[in-house]
RNA sequence: GGGCCCCUAGCUCAAUGGGCAGAGCAGGAGACUUUUAAUCUCUUGGUUGUGGGUUCGAGUCCCACGGGGCCUACCA
């Protein structure tokens, strides 16, 4: 045989461990072994593998849209991996017109609407466009967490007259372009009407649907060109094509938002782009995807993928890339979550919280089709310790399974190397409770943490995770669950304290130094109750004791933070300093 | 109309190309001069929505049904 086969290339490239290696596999795994498969089918040879993502920079991009750039960025990784050359291509949909003006923008920008998102101006005035608006903090999250990939303008490529062969084959095929988009237009079926309001509505959308009669579209029919220029007097793209000449390229139009009458021509002059569903296989077969995930909404029946498989096909001479569909992320625990529009999360928001492996983790480690959800409220906690709890598995070679795998995917990046991690590793939770009583303080966090238990030489040691769990404290906690320091002394209570309170506060106070430590505040709180019943700080307790110090610790927290119980003392009493104790314990 | 996902302990969820159903919280017992949504040790808890099928073996694959959720139809 001249040629090995298929098989035998992808094997020989894809160069996976085989079964029984002890190698474990996950999604991921299969999902590059797919797009090495497809690779090789049809062109051979060693060219460069493409996985791509596309995503239009229209609002703020979430952490739902964050899957259409990891899934692609995590299969290139794994690709590389292998030793074989491969890039993360990522396209911005910028040359999408603007479609609706969001909440919070000024009524005026409507005046933009059908105007390409590049060419909208940003209403924050931050940025040159709308568009760039949008991509700037997407890419600075991104490159937190390690991801780098290739990026291209749709806005530039169009007009630089990257697609213009593309899109003049395209247009030269129109016939069979709609021929395959109206096959899956047709897919509908009549509706059942649920009562006669509906029965009436639906009897005008159909008559409406009916009308235009595209089914024997011919050569003559403009209604549904597949290529759509921009207004060149306005802008817009509210433009009905009313000519084409197949031998000039040139496509007449007039636009209905200015009147304006014009000419294009499409093979010199740029000024427009192909239908979505058109522009997506053209670009597989331009770039050479190789892989490329999309939205579930993306890949229902009928809808871009689908329709853009059979359209490579029949009218690129291309297969359409490997694909997987990603289900949606949820959110949860962000009331009070203020991202920077429309109160969606980004990737921004997230990395506030979370460190960026953590992040990443969270979408290697479900399939693509599965949801999930990212919860900023208490699971946070959870997830940290869990994560820790994975760091110390991964440890160990022994262990090495699809989970470790996980995490090895989330830590660490060909680009970046491996992504920060805190060199001593303190439970979230513990810095989040300290955190809660200090006032903000890296520096007071840092030493209670240390002298509980926690050695380290600085503040800088326990980053990025310091500044996480302090954030996340200040913005996430539920006021309620947190702990609110009085700022004056609880002038009441002190005026009735019974004999015994009395004397057990100036006892402390007698003996509070001013420099506090751990094991000194923890012997003198404990021991407050044994001296004022004549023991020593260091004898056992008695009976009597032990409900004295039941007594004197609710006594505590009610004048230090107006609640029956609270942080650890000795935690609180350094956290707040011995000048503070000394200020709430006694009467103004 | 079509498509996808989900149903696992009281609760929230794991189990990523079939291989002993697992965590956290809650519950129970014990320890602690220790009070925090304390901490540590031990522990209860399951016919994996229902009914079939394939298999030596099914939470996992196939078919049907019930319940819940999402997407899609015209446009990009």
């Amino acid at each position: 045989m001249a040629h090995p086969t298929c098989e035998e290339r992808a094997v020989a490239r894809g160069n996976r461990s085989e079964k029984g290696s002890g190698d474990p596999v996950d999604w991921v795994t299969r999902a590059a072994d797919d797009a090495i498969r497809h690779a090789d089918l049809g062109e051979g040879g060693d060219r460069m593998i493409t996985c791509a993502s596309g995503a239009s920079p229209s609002g703020p991009i979430h952490l739902g849209n964050l899957r259409e750039f990891l899934t692609p960025h995590l299969v290139a990784e794994e690709i590389r991996r292998r030793g074989i050359p491969v890039r993360h291509l990522h396209s911005w949909d910028d040359f999408d017109r603007f479609r609706k003006v969001p909440a919070g923008v000024p009524a005026e920008w409507s005046e933009h609407i059908g105007r390409p998102l590049s060419a909208v101006p940003d209403p924050w005035a931050c940025h040159e466009s709308w568009a760039e608006h949008f991509k700037a903090p997407l890419r600075a999250a991104l490159a937190e967490m390690g991801v780098e990939m290739e990026e291209v303008s749709q806005t530039e490529r169009y007009r630089a007259g990257a697609y213009t062969e593309q899109v003049l084959h395209a247009i030269r095929h129109r016939d069979t372009i709609e021929e395959v988009l109206a096959k899956h237009r047709t897919k509908k079926a009549a509706p059942v009407a649920e009562n006669e309001q509906e029965a009436e509505a639906l009897a005008d959308s159909v008559a409406d649907e009916d009308e235009p009669e595209v089914g024997a579209a011919g050569a003559g029919s403009l209604a549904r060109f597949p290529y759509k220029p921009y207004c060149r007097e306005c802008g817009r793209d509210t433009v009905d094509v009313t000519a084409y000449d197949d031998d000039t390229t040139d496509l007449s139009y007039t636009c209905s938002s200015c009147g304006f009458s014009g000419v294009t021509n499409v093979a010199t002059q740029h000024e427009g782009k192909l239908v979505w569903k058109v522009d997506w296989p053209m670009r597989w077969s331009v770039e050479q995807v190789d892989f490329e995930p999309g939205g579930l909404d993306h890949s229902t029946p009928g809808s871009s993928y689908t329709v853009g498989k059979e359209l490579v096909k029949r009218v690129f001479d291309f297969r359409a890339p490997s694909y997987v569909a990603y289900a949606f992320v949820g959110f949860a625990g962000m009331q009070k979550m203020s991202s920077s529009a429309g109160g969606v999360p980004t990737a921004a928001d997230a990395l506030q919280v979370l460190e960026a492996p953590i992040l990443r983790w969270l979408y290697a480690r479900r399939q693509p089709k599965q949801a999930f959800n990212i919860d900023f409220g208490a699971e946070v906690v959870r997830l940290y310790d869990e994560w820790d709890s994975l760091g110390r598995k991964a440890a160990d070679p022994a262990k090495r399974d699809a989970q470790v795998l996980a995490f090895e995917r989330a830590s660490a990046t060909a680009a970046a190397g491996t992504l920060p991690t805190p060199r001593v590793v303190v439970p979230f939770r513990l810095l989040s409770s300290v955190a809660d009583v200090t006032a903000g303080s890296a520096e007071l966090i840092s030493g209670i943490v240390a002298r509980g238990g926690h050695a380290h030489d600085s503040v800088a040691d326990l980053q990025p995770r310091l500044d996480r769990a302090m954030t996340w404290t200040a913005e996430f906690v539920p006021a309620e669950e947190r702990t609110t320091v009085r700022e004056q002394p609880d002038a009441d209570r002190l005026g009735r304290l019974t004999e015994d309170e009395q004397r057990w506060l100036t006892t402390l106070l007698d003996r509070l130094p001013a420099e506090l430590d751990v094991d000194g505040t923890t012997a003198l709180v404990y021991g407050v109750p044994k001296l004022a019943r004549g023991l020593a700080l260091d004898d056992a307790p008695t009976d009597e004791v032990k409900a004295d110090q039941k007594a004197f610790f609710r006594l505590l927290y009610e004048l230090l933070v107006d609640a029956e119980r609270g942080p650890r003392l000795p935690t609180l009493f350094l956290a707040l300093g011995s000048e503070r104790i000394r200020h709430l314990l006694t009467a103004p």
